[in-house]
DNA sequence: TTGATCCATCAACCATTGTTGATCTAGCGT
DNA sequence: ACGCTAGATCAACAATGGTTGATGGATCAA
């Protein structure tokens, strides 16, 4: 018996753990000042303080966001004396476009008549 | 002038209302209890009551999550008779994908040197 | 060593979201 | 018309998340 799913439902063939995973993953792009930053790691690997002037946000903001997104495995970072430069976690964002490959597949099942 | 981006980023290629749009669904798909019902839709088009039970979740909370996805442009309902049935659409899951792909594409430029 | 800069972290506060139970509307069967 | 069921909506409350200013550790230059 392999895993505990809520059990009734025909369900999209998905490890409840992945599941978590993908779930931080949006949450992590869910946030406008995030997805600024997202938008300008997009064009490659930055420094704390490049973001922090170029999208004019205060040091404690952009760290506390910089948090969540090296949390969720979004980015990763990487210390270089005095400073550190972010960069997007390529995995992460084709897992994500795996994932809703995945669900565009099945998703136009015409219906099932619920209740006759 | 087209535009009032904050001006001296390079930033990547994207306008601001579909970077609120994508916003809108990353945040659909930020939620527990909205990601399973993204994944029972994966499996094709269901009714409110077959979602209820399937997922064991209270009337009202379900409505609340679907109306949270339907206005994020997430899904979409079809109304037949006393039924509404929902289904994921296509072309959200599609611009999503699509946005990650842009993204993956420049990420990995090596690192501008910040403050030489 | 001293002073300056870069960045992470913390605590307190404020804002946004989710939950629950009650109420309301609409379609359907009798 | 009446009662029943499906589902949306609302108001009050609970929980999560984000912001701000202050503090602290690390690195570098002088």
């Amino acid at each position: 018996m392999p895993a505990a799913v809520p059990a009734t439902m025909p369900a999209a063939p998905q490890g409840a753990g992945e599941l978590a995973q993908a779930r931080q993953l949006f949450k992590a792009l869910a946030d406008p000042v995030r997805l600024e930053v997202v938008q300008a790691l997009g064009g490659g690997e930055r420094c704390v303080c490049e973001l922090s002037q170029g999208l004019g946000l205060g040091q404690s903001r952009l760290s506390f966001h910089l948090k969540v997104m090296r949390e969720a495995g979004l980015i990763e970072a990487r210390e270089q004396g005095r400073w550190v430069y972010y960069r997007l976690r390529p995995g992460a964002l084709e897992g994500l476009q795996g994932w809703l490959a995945d669900l565009a597949r099945g998703c136009s099942t015409p219906a099932t008549p619920c209740c006759p």
